[in-house]
DNA sequence: CGGCCCGTTGAGTTGTGTCAAATGTTGTGG
DNA sequence: CCACAACATTTGACACAACTCAACGGGCCG
């Protein structure tokens, strides 16, 4: 029975590997299309989100896992526009230049769908069609969002902003469990990754955090935070 | 005939306050939609985008002129997300927080129309419904592409970026005829104007662009800039 | 002509990046 | 279960790009 208490350690240290869309959301039009004309796909961790086959455009859906989408410069400078938890919808394309921006944080079930056959079932259920629009223009405010941290916020409010962002997203009280690595966070809030890290020192010094382990983050005095965000 | 000549001058000098939409595009079944149930409304310079009455969510559409989107910090600092030229359509929420997010950057005619009665069309129109999402869409890649910027660009890239999108999207050959101020740049670009203003200076030493008024600006060297764009 | 606004230029400061080393964590094979 | 390797994160010292504050210049309008 070792095995098995290993894997219930590690799962307890791991929430986002089991907490699926069915168990956060009740069905939705979009979720529904999914089941229907979607197939769920199994990917490790850090492993670029393709469907095999012909280059098509596609949607996707994180079932289980986390994900995150970038765009990158020429000498490889990254930037993070948006970490997917599931029940998120991604929306990706063919693109000729940047063939990947998108990529698993975690093991990953991700359903896969043809664009064209969501599509094709939006054009005769207006309901669906609403839906894929709602959760694009909540994206876009979300990326409004991010590009007023981007452009204006200094480091300690872009780190505050970031753990709040994640404790609202996650169902887990009190603390967050963060899915993805330091590299990841700095790319996502523009900075260094030693520049996150002595922030979040920082705000470990102000009381404004508690940290147990690299990824494991109480969020100790709230309105704190809040100040910082703005 | 003196007035005339000096009206004539100016609106030479600024090509933005004639180009309207029907000059710039052919039909699509958004700007139908607005043409059926929406109303133009002229606006001065530098006012805040409303339908006047009982809050609720509206669209916008450019006709002429040209318009700032953006979100505030508490302090004050300022980043613009977007500018919308004529043509382009923006989604204003009746917002509790923040219940300005947009003006004009010039004299401007927006037609105004309700979110619920371009849904109400979208039902019944499925290339509606999805020339709706196809902007969104679009906003968001936008959107993406202004983080990039934001988060991984330095301030001569930021402004070599900002001069080439906006080459793009104006029809005039060669220059560049900026309807915003260098503050409106600055906040765009996450930048100080000073910092805006150095950047451009720098650009010009290397003979990539020229500048005769400080709005009027013509790429002279499009590939050193592109090559700054990443 | 004079005042005002906007943009540019200059000098000095500072927050974040860079480079390097130390420490902690995770995974693997014996 | 331990030992070690490989990797991730933190900490420190220093550099530099962009910011701040200030002065100057030019165009526009009354």
């Amino acid at each position: 029975m070792q095995a098995q208490e290993i894997a219930v350690n590690n799962l307890a240290r791991r929430p986002w590997l089991t907490r699926t869309v069915s168990t956060r959301e009740t069905s939705d039009p979009l979720t529904d299309a999914f089941k229907e004309v979607g197939r769920a796909v199994r990917f490790e961790r850090n492993s670029e989100i393709q469907a095999d086959g012909e280059p098509a455009d596609y949607f996707y859906q994180v079932v289980s896992g986390a994900v995150r989408t970038y765009k990158v410069l020429d000498d490889g400078r990254r930037q993070i526009s948006a970490f997917h938890l599931p029940g998120d919808v991604i929306e990706l394309e063919a693109s000729r230049n940047h063939r990947f921006s998108a990529e698993t944080i975690a093991p990953s079930v991700i359903r896969v769908a043809k664009r064209s056959a969501i599509v094709a079932l939006a054009e005769r259920r207006p309901e669906l069609a609403n839906e894929i629009w709602r959760r694009t223009a909540n994206d876009l405010q979300s990326a409004q969002e991010h590009m007023l941290l981007l452009g204006r916020k200094n480091a300690e409010e872009r780190v505050a902003s970031f753990l709040l962002e994640m404790a609202d997203r996650s169902s887990t009280e009190g603390g967050v469990e963060l899915p993805m690595s330091r590299q990841d966070i700095a790319d996502y809030l523009g900075l260094t990754i030693e520049t996150v890290s002595r922030s979040l020192t920082l705000l470990e010094g102000t009381s404004a955090i508690d940290r147990s382990g690299n990824r494991r983050i109480r969020l100790r005095n709230r309105s704190a935070l809040q100040r910082l965000n703005g």
